[in-house]
RNA sequence: GCCCAUGUAGCUCAGGCGGUAGAGCACUUCCUUGGUAAGGAAGAGGUCACCGGUUCAAGUCCGGUCAUGGGCUCCA
C-alpha cells in the first residue's frame, strides 16, 4: 500500500492506490483546488495519475514553473479545441509552449484572419467557462493512427509514426475534442483563466521551408488576469521603447527604401551618439593595450577561398565583382585582413600577444524577411579585434578581455550579465590537446573572475570554444552583444607562425572578440535601454539654450559658445515662440538640460536650469553649470537611468 | 525566400454600398516679445506605393510587383 513522501519529508499512508488529486485533497481543500498536476519521483504526471506504490510526490500548482508551462500547453489545446469546433475542416498539428505563451499550427484551406482570432478567443472563453474535464488515455499505436486518420487528421497520424516505439501513445480528451499529446495537462478547462491570442503567422511543417506552410496562431497564457495584464503592459512598454520609433522621433537614423533594406543612415543626432560611443571605445582599447588597424572593404576572392569563407559562408556573402580578370569580394568579416597584417612580417614569440582592433564595416546578405530596424541589417560595423598569442598566454588574454568587456558594458549602464561557455562540437578542427587546453583556459579565466556561467556542451564553433556574454536591459530583456572566440582554424589555413624561444616555428592562437558586436545593433539596444533618454555623455544635445525674447539673442550666442569651448554639445533655440512651447519641444527631444535665458539671467550673467525630467535646478552662473555638466559627463554609465 | 497584415500630405492617421481626397502635428507668411510642457490667423503641400484589369466612373473591386511590420528555432 503506497506511502507518499512529500517535499517536506512528511509521509502519508494510504491503504489503496491513490491519484495525485486524492493526495492533494487529503492534504487540504485549498490545495486540491489548486492542483494542476503532480511530480512523482521527479516525473511530471497528470492530477489523475494513479500511484500504486511508495513514491515521492510534489503537487504542482500554478506557482510552479511546471504549472505555468502546463497552463500554456493546455491553453494551446483549448485553442485547438475552439478552432476545431469553429472550423471543423482545419487539421491540428503541433502546439508547444514558448516563452510567455504558446502557439498551435493548423493546416487549413485558407489563412486565419484577425477577425477569426477574436472568434476563436471567444470560443475558448466559452469552453473554459464550461469547465470541461480533461482526460488522458493510452491507445495502441496502430489504433491511434487509425483513429486520427478516420478524422482526417493526417498530420497527427504522421506524428505518431515518428514517436519512438518504446513510448506510449497518449490521447487527451476534453468534450468532443481529442488530441494526441504527451501531456500532462491541467485536469479541466476551468483552470485556464487568463489568455489572449496575439498573432497569426505562417510557419512551415516541421520548420522546414521545403515543407508545406501551415497557419500558426500565437497566444499568451498566465495563471491569472493580473499577470496577463502585467505581461501586456510589458509588451506596451517594449513598444514605447522601440528603437525604430524613437529613432524617428529623435531624428537619430533612418533606413531608406531608395537605398535598400538593412542599410543604415546615421543622422546628425545619431552620429553624435556614435562618435561618443566610438571615442570611448578607442580610449578604453588604447588603455587596455590594443593597437588599431584600418583595412579595405573588398579583397581578392582568393583570400576568401584561403580563409574558407568562400565555402562555408558563401550564402551570406554578396556576389563578387569582376575587374581586370580578378574577382573582388565585399567583406563579410574582418579577420582575414588582420591575418594578412600578421603575415606581413616574421613574428617572434617576444612580439606576442598582438592585440589589433578595428571598427570594421562588413556586409552580409540577410533574407529580406529577417531585416529588423538596427537589430538585423545588411551593412554594419563590428567593434572587432583579433589577438594573436601563444598557447600559454590564452588564459591571461581572456582575463584581460573579460575585464575590458565588463568595464565597457557597465559604462553603458548594463550590470546584469549572462555568460555562456561553449565547448567542442562533434565536427571540429584542431587537436584534442589544444581544445582541452583552450577550453580549460576559458573556464579558468571565468572562474578567476568569479563569473557565473552556463556550460553549452558542444555549442562551440567548429574552429574553437567561445564565451558569449548577454546583457540585460532596463526592462529585463536579454541581448547578446559580446563574444570571445578562440580560433584554431584560420592560423592553420594561413599557415601563421612565430619563432619560439627555441628557434622553432610555432603556430599562434587567434582570438576573435567583439564587445558591442555590431555598432548599429548596439545603438538599437542603447536606444531601447535608455528609452531615448541618453545619459549626458551620450546625449546628442547636452544643453539647449532657450531665449524668452529676442533681446537675449546675443547673450544666448555667447552662452552656447562658452559651453562648446568646454567640449559640451550645446544648441540654441532663438525662434519667436513662447518659452513653454520651446520647453515642451526640447523636453520631448529628451535634451538633458534646458537653459532658460531672460532679461534677469542676462543681467546677472547666469542661466536658469531645468532638467528634462521637469525639475527646476535654479539659477546658476556659467562656471557652476559647466562644472556640473563636466562632472556628469565624466561620470558616464554611473548616471542613474531615468525614465 | 515563404505565410499573414499594412502601404493615403514630411509625421501620425480618418476616408459606410465605387462618383476624380480629409484631420492633427510639422512647414511657409503675417500678427504676437510672451518667464518653465502646445499664443493666434492665413497659406502651401497628395500620380491615394507601383503596374495592369473590371467599370461610364477605382484610395475604394480584381490580378501582379515593390516596400514595411509580425512570424517561419523552441518538436505529439
Amino acid at each position: 500500500m503506497p506511502v507518499i513522501t512529500l517535499p517536506d519529508e512528511s509521509q502519508r499512508h494510504f491503504d489503496a492506490p491513490v491519484t495525485v488529486a486524492d493526495v492533494a485533497a487529503d492534504i487540504g481543500r485549498g490545495l486540491a483546488k489548486a492542483t494542476l498536476a503532480g511530480k512523482v519521483d521527479g516525473r511530471l504526471v497528470d492530477a489523475s495519475h494513479c500511484i500504486d506504490d511508495d513514491a515521492r510526490l510534489a503537487i504542482v500548482t500554478d506557482r510552479d514553473p511546471e504549472g505555468l508551462e502546463m497552463i500554456r500547453h493546455s491553453t494551446a489545446h483549448l485553442m485547438a479545441h475552439a478552432v476545431k469546433s469553429l472550423f471543423p475542416s482545419a487539421q491540428v498539428t503541433i502546439g508547444p509552449v514558448i516563452d510567455n505563451g504558446f502557439y498551435y499550427d493548423f493546416a487549413f484551406d485558407r489563412p486565419f484572419h484577425p477577425e477569426d482570432l477574436e472568434k476563436i478567443e471567444a470560443k475558448m472563453k466559452e469552453l473554459a467557462k464550461a469547465d470541461i474535464p480533461v482526460e488522458r488515455r493510452v491507445m495502441p499505436r496502430d489504433e491511434a493512427a487509425e483513429f486520427f486518420r478516420a478524422q482526417g487528421e493526417e498530420y497527427k497520424a504522421r506524428i505518431i509514426e515518428d514517436i519512438p516505439q518504446n513510448e506510449d501513445i497518449s490521447l487527451y480528451t476534453q468534450g468532443d475534442f481529442v488530441d494526441l499529446c504527451r501531456g500532462p495537462h491541467v485536469p479541466s478547462t476551468g483552470k485556464l483563466k487568463a489568455f489572449k491570442l496575439t498573432k497569426v503567422a505562417g510557419a512551415y511543417w516541421r520548420g522546414d521551408s521545403n515543407n508545406e506552410m501551415l497557419q500558426r496562431i500565437y497566444g499568451t497564457a498566465w495563471p491569472n488576469k493580473q499577470q496577463l495584464e502585467d505581461y501586456l503592459h510589458r509588451l506596451a512598454e517594449a513598444e514605447r521603447r522601440d528603437h525604430r520609433r524613437i529613432g524617428q522621433e529623435l531624428n537619430l537614423f533612418s533606413i531608406q527604401d531608395e537605398a535598400g533594406g538593412g542599410l543604415v543612415f546615421w543622422h546628425p543626432n545619431g552620429a553624435r551618439i556614435r562618435r561618443a560611443v566610438e571615442q570611448f571605445w578607442y580610449d578604453m582599447h588604447e588603455r587596455a593595450g590594443y593597437e588599431f588597424l584600418y583595412t579595405p572593404h573588398i579583397a581578392n576572392l582568393e583570400l576568401w577561398k584561403t580563409s574558407g569563407h568562400a565555402d562555408f559562408y558563401a550564402d551570406s556573402m554578396y556576389e563578387p565583382m569582376e575587374d581586370d580578370n580578378q574577382s573582388f569580394q565585399l567583406k563579410p568579416m574582418n579577420c582575414p585582413f588582420h591575418v594578412l597584417v600578421y603575415k606581413d612580417r616574421l613574428r617572434s614569440y617576444r612580439d606576442l600577444p598582438l592585440r589589433w582592433a578595428e571598427m570594421g564595416t562588413v556586409y552580409r546578405r540577410e533574407m529580406s524577411g529577417a531585416l529588423h530596424g538596427l537589430m538585423r541589417v545588411r551593412g554594419f560595423t563590428q567593434d572587432d579585434a583579433h589577438i594573436f598569442c601563444r598557447e600559454d598566454q590564452i588564459e591571461g588574454e581572456i582575463l584581460r578581455i573579460l575585464d575590458l568587456t565588463l568595464d565597457v558594458l557597465r559604462a553603458f549602464g548594463f550590470e546584469d550579465f549572462d555568460i555562456n561557455l561553449s565547448t567542442r562540437p562533434d565536427k571540429a578542427v584542431g587537436s584534442d590537446h589544444i581544445w582541452e587546453h583552450a577550453t580549460a583556459a576559458l573556464r579558468g579565466a571565468l572562474e578567476k573572475k568569479g563569473l557565473a556561467y552556463e556550460l553549452d556542451e558542444g555549442g562551440g564553433a567548429f574552429y574553437g570554444p567561445k564565451i558569449d556574454i548577454k546583457i540585460r536591459d532596463a526592462i529585463g530583456r536579454q541581448w547578446q552583444c559580446s563574444t570571445v572566440q578562440l580560433d584554431f582554424n584560420l592560423p592553420e589555413r594561413f599557415d601563421l607562425e612565430y619563432v619560439a624561444d627555441d628557434n622553432q616555428r610555432r603556430r599562434p592562437i587567434m582570438v576573435h572578440r567583439a564587445l558591442l558586436g555590431s555598432v548599429e545593433r548596439f545603438f538599437g539596444v542603447l536606444i531601447e535601454h535608455y528609452a531615448g533618454s541618453f545619459p549626458l555623455w551620450l546625449a546628442p544635445v547636452q544643453a539647449q539654450v532657450l531665449t524668452i525674447t529676442d533681446r537675449q539673442d546675443d547673450y544666448a550666442q555667447e552662452v552656447v559658445q562658452t559651453l562648446r569651448a568646454q567640449g559640451l554639445r550645446a544648441e540654441m533655440d532663438l525662434r519667436n515662440e513662447k518659452i513653454g512651447f520651446k520647453i515642451r519641444e526640447h523636453t520631448l527631444q529628451r535634451v538633458p538640460y534646458l537653459l532658460v535665458l531672460g532679461d534677469r539671467e542676462m543681467e546677472t550673467r547666469s542661466v536658469a536650469v531645468r532638467s528634462r525630467t521637469g525639475q527646476d535646478l535654479g539659477t546658476m552662473d556659467l562656471d557652476a553649470l559647466i562644472q556640473r555638466l563636466s562632472r556628469e559627463v565624466a561620470d558616464r554609465g554611473r548616471t542613474i537611468v531615468e525614465d
